[in-house]
DNA sequence: GATGAATGAGGCTTCATTCAT
DNA sequence: CATGAATGAAGCCTCATTCAT
């Protein structure tokens, strides 16, 4: 019945009560009932907790991104356009790991405390820098920073609707894409005059 | 030198606490040792440990969001205007709370067990439905969300910059402004067709 | 019926389940067990397994040896007579703490990785300097060392015999001040030659 | 490269690691890490820990220490010169196998609870039983004991020294012989008369 | 000869909480 | 008002060991 994929169904199982109650709140005991193993089985395909919960951004999460920033990095200096099509990108690999991104969003201050943590908010951060104008006015830079928290959170945002995945993406990319169109053509220090 | 004060103090130690290690990483032991008291005197002042964060909740941010929610409330059917102005009534509520946002918005796993979590969590969406259009489209809708997260997360998204703690709410304001004006003209549609 | 006795009581009971079964092979759980206690209890008194074996060395046998330690020092240069003098005190030191002494004995695998085995075994080499002279024959160095190791182990080695503790205490001693003095007078050259 | 040989190398790890971190502290993860191998493998070749470290006993110091004290035994009564040329073969047994000396010295809790250790405590008293007298003055078991004793810790002792091996013996060996000369010839009863 | 996968027991430690004083 | 002492539950993790392949 169990082949090699034990380590999928930790991940698997893990992920989902990960996202359900949070990091802190799930504990071993629980992943590894809800897979009829033993805790010590866990710990066989994973060292800690803390490096199953990194392997799940390591194999969902961090190499898409990286490949977004390796595009952003070769298309500058950054156009709009090349903006628009680093959000319409980096929509599509949060679509694809959505469970996890709801997790990120939600456990930030477990995150902190975690090496992958950090590495996630450089590349969040990096994306960022991207995307944004150094000495743009204040407004413009909170539109782009509001730009990438209004895809990471849309999915679950939206939870209520009956929407399906693809229309959610496309509805938080239109507006991430205004944000930053906005922000590029310096909407905020115009009104500001 | 502390006379009744002491709840007060550990209110205050407890929110610095939470909002910089997080609610479930950080124990009453702790909080008591940076206060210099015993754990069981956290308990002559708050019952429960959730009771200690329902207060912060309660004593710095509930009630004032409430007042908002009234006021929006008896000013139906909400014409733009008054969207803008719940607005910024709100975005004044959060930056007097600001760290408690901050705790709040990094800890939405943690606060989903708790039931000040779940209070919380209704006005929020009260707010979001006094300023959406049910039958908005989709981007709308989002563009509405999004504009209540950016005011929540600014304040620690522009962690770096120089500004000061009244610019970067009108930097968050306007924004969200702009995002719920964007939606209430239906930007969303058109662009669709 | 228990007052403020009780982290005295855990550590009699330690220190006797440490000298029985090894430091590694006593658990918490047993100690407690041992007390009627819960292991959260030790823990109170206690901050970790370490500590209260370091609470053990601390109470029974680092204050006095570092006494005689003091004392040795201070009737520096080390004639004969002062060196056996040392070793009498430091017999008496070793015979009132004699179930710890064995401890250490028969645990400086364990101790090695302990703190508190760095800090006793410092005060052993402290003492065997004060003992020995620097270039005397290798042989009249194991003999200082061999007089010190010898009062260690003599109470436990004896443990068939019906000797009372105190006569045990000055066999060891008399063998002791007799490798010291042969030491003294450079028993191991002359008989090199 | 590693042929049949592999239950030897497994041995070497395992001294090695024995004597530095001790029995209990030393883990077969670790050997196995150490080698390169599963700890499965391990059990093809030992069928416990305890099985393991008996084995190593047995090839480096059983039978060596057995022959010594068979050759004991066929020269009762024991005569002085008997006695020193026991200290002298055995002195020579542990020059060989000096690491688990230092091993069977450090851990004697430990081995407490294992069959070899017992083994080895019966060895060790017959052959304490052939060079003491019965009757002897308790300084003068001392001695004896003390003899053993001198020659089971020097190597390690001496560590800082430049003095090899052999030299070490030597002095050991010395030393104990000159204290069971001075048990043979009855030190003890003359200093209390 | 050796591995991959798993187990059951048990280790140390921390937590929120209680209660007599 | 607050402390000292303690509890019960649970956490993460490691260990020696087994067994089918």
């Amino acid at each position: 019945m169990s082949r090699g994929n034990t380590r999928q169904r930790i991940q698997d199982v893990a992920l989902e009560l990960f996202a359900e109650r949070g990091y802190e709140k799930t504990s071993l005991r629980e992943i590894a009932e809800h897979l009829g193993v033993t805790k010590a089985a866990l710990y066989y395909h994973f060292k800690t907790k803390e490096d199953l919960v990194t392997s799940l951004f390591e194999d969902l999460v961090l190499g898409p991104a990286d490949e977004v920033i390796t595009w952003a990095e070769a298309h500058q200096p950054t156009s709009l356009e090349t903006k628009l099509e680093i959000l319409n990108r980096y929509s599509e690999c949060i679509s694809n790991a959505f469970p996890l991104v709801r997790f990120m969003h939600e456990n930030q201050a477990a995150l902190r405390e975690l090496s992958i943590g950090e590495l996630m908010k450089q590349r969040i951060l990096t994306l960022l820098e991207l995307i944004k104008d150094q000495d743009a006015a204040l407004s413009d830079q909170v539109r782009c920073a509001s730009a990438l928290f209004t895809m990471h959170s849309t999915f679950f945002t939206l939870q209520g609707t009956d929407a399906d995945q693809e229309e959610k993406r496309k509805a938080a990319l239109e507006v991430a894409q205004d944000l930053v169109t906005a922000a590029h053509h310096g909407a905020g220090s115009p009104s500001g005059t």
